[in-house]
DNA sequence: TCGTAGTATGAAATGGATTGCAAGATCCTG
DNA sequence: CAGGATCTTGCAATCCATTTCATACTACGA
């Protein structure tokens, strides 16, 4: 690897790390390490005046409880393990800006209950992890965003540490807590919405792969059938990809020669993607054909006709997981979530 | 906030977490804890027969070590915090998707070292953050994207933590280490090329607030000066704004009835924004106008007219960090290190 | 056979905070 | 003023693994 370097190169001056421990503030402040203890977290078991003393010495030495001790004795670490499906840039692979958006709230969440979050690519059960954060004490639950392709893994897992969440689709036969929107009833949505505005002939293109993908084609063909019409499988493209190849399946779409005026794309970077290519075409997005897409990404607006989308409340969503994660860590019973779908309209989707 | 709730509630079946202690695979082993610490974690001192049961009998218990009480002793954690400024959804910010390929390869390149990595969007230093996780022993070390508004309160905090490591611009009085690309060079070569297939009224948008980015149009300037021309300054357009605004500012721009026939974009969310809204007004990108963005992230391959860019090498530079961040920590002396940058040529900056 | 080097193991101290229990101090009530 | 309730505080145990130091054992050469 080539570089240039910069003229001096730096040293380390000391490494800083936890230095004080509460010993040597109990000592300065006359009282024993437990009143100290107590002091810092809020114990009412201390005296007003003692905590303040306390506090201020504490604050005067620049001094924090160290988290490692802290999480030993207390068997839990306010850390909560987040599992995201991150580009794998050896195979150029590129990660839906839907989770940094997700992130984004995640983060906010959790840090507003004073918890961190560790950030993972690989499922605990993956080949080569050698242990799961849960057990060895690094995270008190972890937020799976996805059920990825391994469901059967992903079941096992869950049984075993009920301490997770997963964003997802809702499948009956599952035992862990799903939190995502109603992919059936989204495709549906969108699908009739593309009917409603004179469409006839609206493509599907996603992967069903992904348990969600599936479910809103679920919807999408649940959205003809409900209307007295049958669908035409010629419009339905769903073979296996990822975001990278988006752009090659809708081109594979254009040169299959099926018509149609109108596409619903599982997600919005699938639909990003089918607009440049439309376009590239010499198609007119939404004069030529109408696109809805589905996830509602913050960068969608900086795209180019601004996307007639399925929001997936991803604010709503991300609090929600923290919620329910929190609350089955402390034990109680709690539920699987279907969000409630909204279409957004936007320009993509205009009618003939 | 309403919801569809599933039929059935999850309870806990049994709060699983760290349960087999060292003591008892001791016990199962007939050894002692000692031995069983070192044959776990590799100790030549341990006779390899011995090594084999207990690896055995661990597997079996399904036992691993709490980290927490490991981390406690060792006095290290295996963690790096990375510090990312992630969108604010309340305000509709957007979070640059740079930042998500960055963290893909940082998450590869810590995992391969056994790292983990804690994400946070909140700057150690910043307000109601009342502890830093070197000081307090969750992370042995700090990968921070961005510098940020604020130079004095980085340069403070790596005086007293240095075992962090900045992605940015290399500022000459700046102390702590500092990877990127060589943004003058970056500027200077986009320009450059803009030059080189006949532009004549190249245009400058992003916000020089990020030191970054004032590099970058230093290294505009620094085309024109060193190609004997003058800067038009009617043509940079600096005003303050973030990815969300980028949008709005290219549309200001075309207001402005300043006439241009090409835009060196500061990043490539500015330079897909530029591009929609220029196509918006009935321009055609690259006949009318030819753009250079900066990063090459991978969704813009997703974006149509493809991106011409200045690679970020986001690959060697997430390494980069990680490399020189681990060797610091091992108190190993260390450099700033500057990219070289390299210019991706594609569609969307054609000649007239 | 003794001494020495080398190998393998265990006992015990250590890391830094939290918390159950006991006890001293203070206050109140009758 | 005795007796009980209420605050405060400290002692010591605890969380679990790592590591230093000492010891036991083996083997080998003299």
């Amino acid at each position: 690897m080539q570089r240039v370097m910069a003229a001096m190169s730096k040293t380390l001056p000391r490494p800083v790390t936890a230095e004080t421990t509460m010993f040597e503030i109990a000592q300065l402040a006359g009282v024993s390490e437990s009143t100290v203890s107590r002091a810092l977290s809020g114990s009412p078991l201390v005296n007003e005046n003692t905590r303040n003393r306390i506090l201020k010495i504490a604050r005067s030495a620049n001094y924090t409880v160290n988290i490692n001790a802290r999480n030993l004795r207390q068997k839990r670490t306010r850390t909560i393990e987040v599992l995201i499906p991150l580009a794998e840039y050896g195979r150029q692979h590129m990660s839906d800006p839907f989770y940094l958006d997700m992130l984004g709230v995640l983060a906010d969440a959790l840090s507003e209950r004073h918890y961190d979050m560790l950030l993972t690519k690989r499922a605990p059960w993956a080949k080569g992890v050698e242990t799961n954060s849960i057990q060895c004490g690094r995270a008190d639950g972890i937020i799976i965003m996805g059920q990825g392709q391994d469901l059967g893994a992903l079941r096992n897992f869950t049984d075993l540490y009920p301490q997770v969440v997963v964003w997802g689709g809702h499948l009956r036969e599952d035992d862990y807590i799903v939190v995502g929107t109603d992919n059936v009833a989204g495709g549906k949505l969108a699908t009739e919405h593309l009917m409603k505005i004179g469409r006839k002939r609206i493509a599907f293109l996603g992967d069903p792969a992904e348990p969600e993908i599936a479910l809103r084609q679920q919807g999408y063909r649940k959205a003809f059938v409900d209307n007295g019409m049958e669908v035409d499988e010629s419009l339905i493209f769903s073979a296996p990809f990822d975001a990278k190849e988006a752009r090659a399946s809708a081109e594979k779409m254009l040169q299959s020669g099926v018509k149609f005026d109108a596409i619903f794309c599982a997600s919005d970077v699938i639909a990003m993607s089918a607009i440049t290519t439309l376009r590239n075409a010499g198609l007119e997005v939404p004069r030529d054909v109408s696109i809805v897409g589905y996830d509602d990404i913050l960068i969608a607006s900086s795209f180019g006709p601004s996307l007639t989308t399925v929001s997936q409340r991803i604010q709503d969503g991300g609090k929600t997981m923290v919620d329910l994660l929190l609350q089955r860590i402390e034990g109680k019973s709690v539920d699987t979530t279907l969000l409630p779908v909204e279409l957004i309209v936007r320009e993509s989707c205009g009618a003939h």
